[in-house]
DNA sequence: GCTGGCGTTGACGCTGGTGGCAAGGTTTAC
DNA sequence: GTAAACCTTGCCACCAGCGTCAACGCCAGC
């Protein structure tokens, strides 16, 4: 399939695929003409992407899990890399949490 | 005092104070020879910015906070437009923990 | 052969709150 | 008198993840 539809099948835009293909999260085949070309994996690793951003991970983050696909995994989840992301981001979420917990007390306090 | 002063004791830099006179929430009277010449309830007011800043509010929240104190209130928190912002931020605070809870879920299934 | 809808690269814009620098003027200390 | 440390305005840089436009090429349908 060419950028237009790996983007509407992904849920974002080609200008946002060529920007991951330039940060180096993905590839493509050309066509004679010069078109990007893509098949089913990049569209699984698209979604992988889209999936950890929505959730709040930075595209830098993803990078583990795009290679761990790569590699073969069924699940980006799967290699270390991954792991140690996911770990770290679960530390930040639990911090942020408790922060937002803070604040929230000072408002109610200033509101009272 | 002068900008450098008024910065070290509000805890920022004279440029962010600079910017916020250009984005008309703080005014200085002028020396003769062009500095900027800040008092007390200067000092109180940029120490209300920078904390409300802290807590997650941006520029443009702080402005009926600046007002308040403007208009003589002690505190910043007691004009309806602030009280305003603090509930509408109470509210982003609140679908924000939520979020950030079924964030951590879906990673710790995903780590599990 | 022409229009419209794809695709290509390159480059600038945006948001927010500064940081940093240039190129000058002022004040203070020695 | 001179050096350091302040101040002034103005402008470019930055972070991320794109949006948007320019200027062009390719291709299908009529």
């Amino acid at each position: 399939m060419r950028i237009g539809e790996l983007a509407e099948q992904a849920g974002t835009s080609a200008r946002a695929l060529r920007y991951y293909e330039q940060q180096g999260l993905l590839s493509a085949r050309r066509t004679s003409n010069g078109y990007r070309e893509y098949d089913e994996e990049d569209l699984r690793l698209v979604r992988e992407i889209r999936a950890l951003l929505e959730i709040g991970f930075n595209l830098e983050d993803t990078r583990p899990f795009v290679e761990c696909i790569r590699e073969g995994h069924s699940s980006g989840a799967e290699c270390p890399g991954s792991v140690e992301v996911l770990t770290r981001r679960l530390a930040e979420i639990d911090d942020y949490i408790v922060r937002l917990r803070r604040i929230r007390a000072t408002i109610v306090k200033e509101l009272g």
